[in-house]
DNA sequence: AAACATCTGGACGACTTCCTTCCGCTTAAT
DNA sequence: ATTAAGCGGAAGGAAGTCGTCCAGATGTTT
């Protein structure tokens, strides 16, 4: 999937392994965020640290490999998902509902500060990103115009309500924790929806928002 | 407010450092949960850690005393809404919005799993939780009765949307942190009401998943 | 105003958690 | 069979947090 861009050819198991922990960061990262202890995600992978730290010299260099890979395959699916409904607001209500891809893109791009300045400043992650936006932006735009959703929110104010709901509450009973995404994705997205417009306080969320870097986390780079 | 149920008078430097401490800790925890160092507490009440532990000898009830306190003024508030507001939406709406006393007793009893242990065993928090879940139930009963509200949700429900977008998010401009809370809010209370309903995949939240304590954290006891 | 008890700040040692390196052993590749 | 690459995880080290302790400050009482 990501073929790592080094020049040498990575031994059969080696290949293995790489792919089996970029798989099990994937999956902590979804669940608990970037912040996790090293020794978890090696554990997820059924490797040493030491295998993970000889692929991923840093936190840094794995984050950065997840990401790209998140956001490449919400890319793709979100394109799918466009392709197989023309109705916008539907496109955009499929693609809020999908699953664990676009939960590491929103844990690594909004959710963690740190994730975030890393995602940000990275330009091959960043160009992917940018064109989700773009997407994002084109569908929002179409579901306004064809009346089907409130036009008082921008695409990034639809980007930040579907991080805070997908990100969930910890410490409730397992099966609660798989039903209420989608639960309350669903009601979230019914007050989007044209109709009843209750008129909002605040500003609309801007892109400058969301490339705010606090001067603190701008120094460690 | 709280006096402390101790029988000995504190001297009133004391008691002045006591007050001041409760109303640091409701700030901090308000913002950043109840996890932040005791140190951080100590310093935004603008006493040294000592002072902090002689009156609270652990985190804990430290977490108790900024609880209880932070329940009943939402409870005393919550009551005062109601009296105000005969329609039972704009009560909920209205409390739904009310400010920083709500955030501080949704950190504690549902963001943090730490801290729900704590808040859910003492009895003393545990009454004035219950009162005040008695009143959100017919809050939301008799607004969904009165055809403002959809049937398809507990009460419970909305107390967990209501954590997961208050929490709001880490690192952005200040001025955005303020104002999207409100903003958000206003979005999910319309995808609240009554009106066009899409089904609700999953199911209701219950109070005995609120209740529900991990093994892991009941061993801490 | 003196004597006393209470209170205060913050330095400090204990502890925990996580990071990262290192190296003897294993295993794929040729 | 040989060799180089890869492996696991113990162990050293850095950082952060906790909670105590005590010399000095401050309020209280007589």
């Amino acid at each position: 999937m990501t073929d790592t861009t080094e020049g040498t050819r990575l031994r059969a198991d080696a290949q293995r392994n790489l792919e089996r922990i970029v798989a099990a960061a994937h999956e902590v990262f979804a669940e608990h965020g970037p912040d996790v202890p090293m020794e978890e995600i090696a554990r997820a992978a059924g490797v040493g640290v030491g295998t993970l730290y000889r692929r991923f010299p840093d936190r840094e260099s794995l984050i950065r490999a997840v990401g790209i890979n998140a956001f490449q395959r919400v890319l793709d699916n979100t394109r799918t998902i466009i392709r197989d409904n023309s109705d916008p607001w539907r496109a955009l209500t499929a693609m809020a509902l999908s699953t664990a891809d676009l939960q590491v893109a929103l844990q690594l791009s909004m959710l963690s500060p740190r994730a975030r300045v890393i995602i940000t400043r990275d330009p091959e992650t960043g160009k992917i990103r940018d064109e989700l936006m773009d997407i994002l932006d084109s569908l929002v735009d179409a579901a306004q115009r064809n009346g089907s959703m409130r036009t008082d929110v921008s695409s990034r104010d639809v980007a930040v309500l579907l991080s805070l709901v997908r990100r969930g509450l910890h410490g409730l009973p397992e099966d609660l924790m798989r039903s209420a995404p989608p639960r309350f994705l669903t009601i979230m997205l019914d007050g989007l929806r044209a109709g009843a417009d209750t008129p909002l306080p605040g500003r609309p969320v801007t892109q400058a928002d969301l490339d705010f870097l606090r001067r603190s986390d701008q120094a460690t780079g």
